[in-house]
DNA sequence: CGCATTTGACCCGCGC
DNA sequence: GCGCGGGTCAAATGCG
């Protein structure tokens, strides 16, 4: 644990032109204690925009292995485009990390989807098929899918993820995960690995998985608001408490 | 023994 | 229509 400290930083600006930011350097609301690399995002026809709401995690990084190749990278890295269904965002988000790994971030606000799990493709690409609602053909649906689809549709969460370089795949965040899937990815050597947290009726999810141009970086991507507080069982919990107050 | 992880199968949308 | 790629399921396996 040790040098945590807290980034306040309105969204909006992820949507902006790449830009480097450097250690405590200030932008209109922001205020970054570390490297940061943002990356411009994919522009997608908004449809729903319900207000944001996700959880930003609240990293103990264990290992700390923060070796002083912090920065001498950033120039791949903004090169890469992360996962996520980005939107207008319009809410700030605060939360605590520890400097030295987080490289990069992106947010989302959520957005209606079928049910079906629409690829990331279809966001990367820009196009949004949003006839909302003839989704629910059920047609050569297995039993498996008709469970889940039930008729209703999902509502896609909201979605960030961010870069960290660490030799740990799985950042300690406070929750608790339970691993139901990993695929490897084309075009890189590390699998990418899915996590859902445990607790009942949290339907939270994260992918965690490695950068193909630098294996030591981390990509993880959140998506969902957690129903209940991290499963923490460290001094963390008043911090924590205090810094789920986000503007929203 | 109970729970978590692994892993191949399956589903679904997209591009050709 | 078919193959591809990503996401999920669930039986099998591992582990404490």
């Amino acid at each position: 644990m040790g040098s945590k400290s807290q980034v306040l930083l309105n969204p909006q600006a992820l949507l902006e032109d790449h830009q480097e930011v450097t250690p405590n350097s200030q932008m209109g609301f922001f205020n970054f204690p570390s490297n940061l690399t943002f990356f411009q995002l994919p522009s997608i026809p908004q449809t729903h925009s319900p207000s944001p709401s996700f959880d930003p995690p609240n990293f103990s990084t264990s290992n700390n292995n923060t070796n002083n190749n912090n920065n001498n990278n950033s120039n791949n890295l903004s090169e890469t485009l992360l996962s996520s269904s980005i939107l207008p965002l319009k809410s700030s988000i605060s939360y605590e990390i520890a400097p030295q790994h987080l490289l990069s971030l992106q947010t989302s606000t959520p957005n209606l989807w079928p049910w079906g799990e629409i690829g990331e493709r279809l966001l990367m690409n820009g196009k949004r098929s949003n006839n909302n609602e003839n989704n629910n053909n059920q047609l050569g649906v297995s039993k498996m899918k008709m469970k889940k689809m039930k008729g209703r549709r999902k509502v896609r969460e909201p979605r960030f993820s961010f870069k960290t370089m660490s030799d740990v795949d799985v950042l300690d965040d406070g929750y608790k995960w339970r691993k139901y899937g990993q695929k490897v990815v084309k075009n890189t050597q590390h699998p990418r690995s899915y996590y859902r947290c445990t607790q009942d009726h949290c339907r939270v999810k994260k992918r965690v998985e490695r950068l193909a141009e630098d294996p030591r970086m981390v990509i993880t991507t959140y998506e969902g608001r957690h129903v209940h507080s991290p499963s923490h069982d460290s001094e963390d919990s008043e911090a924590q408490t205090h810094l789920n107050n986000f503007f929203w």
